[in-house]
RNA sequence: GCCCCCAUCGUCUAGAGGCCCAGGACACAUCCCUUUCACGGAUGCGACAGGGGUUCGAAUCCCCUUGGGGGUACCA
């Protein structure tokens, strides 16, 4: 048999990261196996609550992560005629069955059953009616949903590939279950067990709040003549404080993560890492080669909550082994969105040399700008901190030395060897201490007193033809003299 | 309420009866490196939820309790 699984996305939302690792999990099995197929298939008979812009944004999401698919998208609104087919013929078969029930009506029934303390469930009271019963119904304008009929009891097992085997008494399915809404629409749990058949879905791999659909998707199996796939029903992932994963916890779609300066490789990476681990406790890996080792069996059954510290540190181990030409293309996006004019920026090898200057500082890549602005942006702001060093006595002075200095070599040229003679000839010119001078250095410069590499980044800023100016500058900033 | 699932350091996890007075990673602390901040290196802190069994032996198997999560729609 060969292995095809699927994600079925609702476009009622933005991609979330649920979502996501559900699908890093379909496709790391997908591609353990030399024939998988990973199909992709939109879950949108939900009309009032589907929107383009999300099915749009799950498309994109899925492709930055650079989650393909073999097959798909397959929309769920394009099949409404064989869902109805399907009602049809279970119709007929005498396994489903019209029911008339009024939203009032069965809200009472409910508040009935909750006030003697039972379960609220249909008590399948439309199973057998009449003609008579019915075409009274029909006469009073009602239009009626279709119910499947539960048998109960009776005991539905599967053997989760996840979890073992889960027993569940149709007694617990809250009654004969709607398949089709009162307009005709197919409902979820049909539309999903018509779709994996006439796909040949192998395996169902999706999270665990989908367990208790399950037995019911297995009894309409049964009904439509077809064997079950394999269900696979992974743990879900938490927020840090253990609850539901919510917007209140920074971030919930994939679109977010990207614009918070997060690589899709990291975060496939920790997606992965949650609730599964590799056979050789390596975590740092690609989905390529953790496909390789996937399988259910190192899959945890708990839940895993959501680790921010940890994903910022896959984050900054990713942004470190990229080599130059990617970071800059990765850092283009977010040094334009800052306003960063690159078009000025000298000839080749400068722009690479930045990247790489503050690649081993940043965890994400939204932390680039600032690090970054006094080198891609003219005009420079300075920080209290470094105000007050560069107003310390001797400084303007002694830099303004180093400026002269300066002016003697070729931007072009410059590296941190070449302009270190500049400075050790102050130092001792000026009887200033080197430690004074090289954070005053760093404070003209940067106009902050931390940052990159101070002699790269000297060189960095003299290649460009701003080292002169910036340390000339430093004279203005004094306190204008007592008169 | 009822049903289902789950339970190892703060977090993610390794562990499928003796290799475990429990290993790794993140975080945290200290030190080293570095005329900055980081990176990197070293060290440290730190857990088998509780109670019963089974067994010569239990983190590992069984039961109960407790705790957490999920579900209980004419949503998916």
């Amino acid at each position: 048999m060969s292995i095809r699984v699927r994600i079925a996305p609702s476009p009622t939302g933005n991609l979330h990261i649920g979502t996501a690792r559900t699908a890093v999990f379909n496709w790391l099995y997908a591609h353990h196996h030399p024939d998988g197929q990973f199909i992709l298939r939109i879950e949108d008979t939900d009309r009032e609550r589907s929107q383009p812009r999300y099915t749009r944004n799950i498309l994109a999401g899925l492709a930055w992560l650079g989650l393909d698919w073999q097959e798909g998208p397959i929309y769920q609104s394009n099949r409404l005629d064989r869902y109805q087919q399907v009602v049809e013929q279970l119709l007929e078969q005498g396994l489903a069955y019209r029911c008339y029930c009024t939203e009032a009506e069965l809200e009472e029934m409910r508040a009935a059953q909750k006030a003697a303390g039972k379960a609220p469930r249909y008590d399948n009271r439309h199973r057998y009616l009449t003609e008579a019963e019915r075409q009274a119904y029909e006469g009073e304008g009602r239009k009626p949903v279709i119910r499947f009929r539960i048998e109960e009891p009776q005991e539905v097992t599967w053997n989760d590939l996840i979890r073992g085997e889960i027993r569940w008494n149709t007694q617990d399915l809250g009654g004969d279950m709607v398949i089709a809404r009162a307009d005709g629409q197919a409902l979820y749990n049909l539309a999903v067990v018509v779709d994996d058949i006439d796909m040949q879905i192998s395996h169902v791999i999706r999270g665990e709040d989908h367990i208790g659909n399950t037995p019911k998707q297995i009894l309409l199996y049964q009904a439509l003549g077809s064997q079950p796939p394999a269900f696979a029903h992974s743990p879900l992932i938490l927020n840090p404080e253990g609850k539901k994963l919510s917007k209140r916890d920074g971030a919930t779609s994939v679109a977010e993560f990207q614009q918070m300066g997060f690589l899709p490789e990291a975060l496939k990476n920790y997606l992965a890492l949650l609730s599964w681990s590799p056979p050789d406790g390596e975590e740092l890996f690609t989905l390529d080669k953790a496909a390789t080792l996937f399988d259910f069996d190192r899959v945890n059954r708990s839940a895993a909550r959501f680790d921010w510290d940890k994903l910022n540190w896959i984050n900054s181990q990713y942004i470190r082994q990229l080599d130059a030409g990617e970071l800059v293309e990765r850092l283009t996006p977010f040094w334009q969105a800052a306003g960063f004019d690159l078009s000025t920026v000298p000839q080749s090898p400068w722009l690479l040399t930045l990247a790489q200057l503050i690649s081993e500082g940043i965890t994400r890549l939204t932390e680039a700008p600032p690090l970054s602005r006094f080198l891609l942006e003219p005009k420079l702001g300075y920080t209290l901190p470094a105000l007050e060093q560069l107003r310390m006595a001797g400084v303007a002075t002694a830099l303004a030395e180093i400026a002269q200095l300066l002016v003697a070599i070729e931007p072009s040229t410059a590296t941190p060897d070449t302009l270190k003679p500049p400075i050790d000839q102050v130092v001792k010119t000026q009887g200033i201490k080197k430690g004074v001078v090289m954070k005053s250095l760093r404070a003209a410069l940067t106009g902050d007193l931390q940052g990159p590499d101070l002699m790269a980044s000297f060189a960095l800023l003299h290649q460009r033809g701003w080292a002169v100016e910036r340390l000339q500058a430093v004279a203005s900033l004094l306190p204008a003299p007592p008169p």
